[in-house]
RNA sequence: CGCGGGGUGGAGCAGUAUGGUAGCUCGUCGGGCUCAUAACCCGAAGGUCGUAGGUUCAAAUCCUGCCUCCGCAA
């Protein structure tokens, strides 16, 4: 089966890889377009495109997929199918259906739960302990085509957002291979609607922590954003990558200091406290709280907000 | 040429505008106190201040290049 695939990032690549090692034939990768990034504005390849020209696979770049010289092209290829896996881009409907068995997507959730952007990123946030990955027909909307295969996953306390999107590509790519290799004879049924949730792109304030929250929202959404998730400290920004529960009858302020010790601190949350584990000023490196103690004095009259 | 912050004994930091004894917290080692200790007291070791040049009587500190780590933005 030709498949042509279009995939961006690291989650694309881990099922893009699985394609190709099952020998499937990829006749041709779409990818976004080169763009500046990271420090230094370097032109840098997504990870599909940088696999794809070591394996000698065509890579296409787009600017716009609504461009009909693009959407020929695509055309020549003669496809057999079309495998979507965080591209990126929304794909117009007339592309969705120029293939034989048409476009399947790989969407890391179970629809039709987190919709969306950042679905792996909201299920943590929201402290679900149970996702997965879902495998579907694509149509003209964000994320509400036809079942085809669907794949749980236990999401565990310990689980970062790093953790549960290796696990998850993994799964995903898992699930694509099934059903590929059953193509003629997939069932898929419809997308209950009514159950439908969002999961949009994740911006630079969501991982302000708010101290008035509880411990246990704070701590799914520091899990969910690592390394994203901060806090305010004389108006500079602090990382905090991980904490623990520190269970306390303290009545404090949010956001105060409560407890401190040569191996840590604590800070006050709506339902208890915080214990810091890992954090991280600007400009500097992650470090333990015990680390970061012997070179910065704090006291409880600090307030991080 | 996107913006910006760092690299100082093993760890984390100060010191750099006004060059001139290398400082703090912790760790390590030795000793003491103690029923005991991660607590406390006394003492010790350990640094070519990222690197290469330059200015100077004298550079962690001023100037220039390079390496390297990191935050923002995208």
């Amino acid at each position: 089966m030709k498949i042509v695939f279009m995939g961006t990032p690291d989650f694309a690549l881990t099922v893009l890889k699985k394609l190709y090692e099952e020998k499937h034939e990829i006749i041709a990768v779409v990818t976004q377009t080169d763009k500046p990034k990271g420090r230094g504005h370097k032109i840098q390849f997504s990870p599909v495109k940088i696999f794809a020209l070591e394996k000698n696979i065509p890579v296409l770049q787009p600017k716009t997929l609504k461009d009909n010289e693009f959407v020929d092209t695509l055309k020549s290829l003669n496809a057999d199918i079309f495998i979507v896996a965080a591209y990126g881009k929304i794909i117009p409907e007339n592309i969705l259906y120029l293939t034989k068995y048409g476009s399947i997507n790989v969407h890391a959730s179970l629809l039709p739960k987190y919709r969306g952007a950042a679905p792996i990123h909201h299920a943590i946030i929201n402290g679900e302990t149970v996702t997965g990955i879902t495998i579907m027909k694509m149509d003209k909307g964000m994320d509400t085509g036809d079942i085809i295969l669907q794949k749980k996953c236990n999401i565990s306390m310990d689980d970062t957002y790093e953790t549960l999107y290796n696990k998850l590509s993994k799964l995903g790519a898992d699930a694509l291979t099934e059903v590929i290799n059953n193509i003629d004879s997939i069932e898929t049924k419809k997308q209950d609607n009514s159950l439908a949730t969002y999961a949009p792109m994740i911006t630079k304030d969501m991982g302000h922590i708010d101290w008035h929250k509880t411990s246990l929202e704070i701590a799914n959404l520091i899990r969910a954003l690592q390394p994203g998730a901060y806090t305010l400290y004389n108006d500079k920004i602090l990382k905090i990558h991980q904490v623990e529960n520190y269970p306390t009858y303290e009545n404090a302020e949010c956001g105060k200091i409560i407890d401190m010790n040569k191996n840590g601190f604590a800070i006050k949350t709506s339902d208890g406290a915080l214990a810091i584990l890992k954090l991280q000023k600007q400009g500097g490196k992650i470090m333990s709280a015990a680390d970061y103690l012997k070179g910065h004095k704090l006291s409880t009259d600090i307030l991080f907000n």
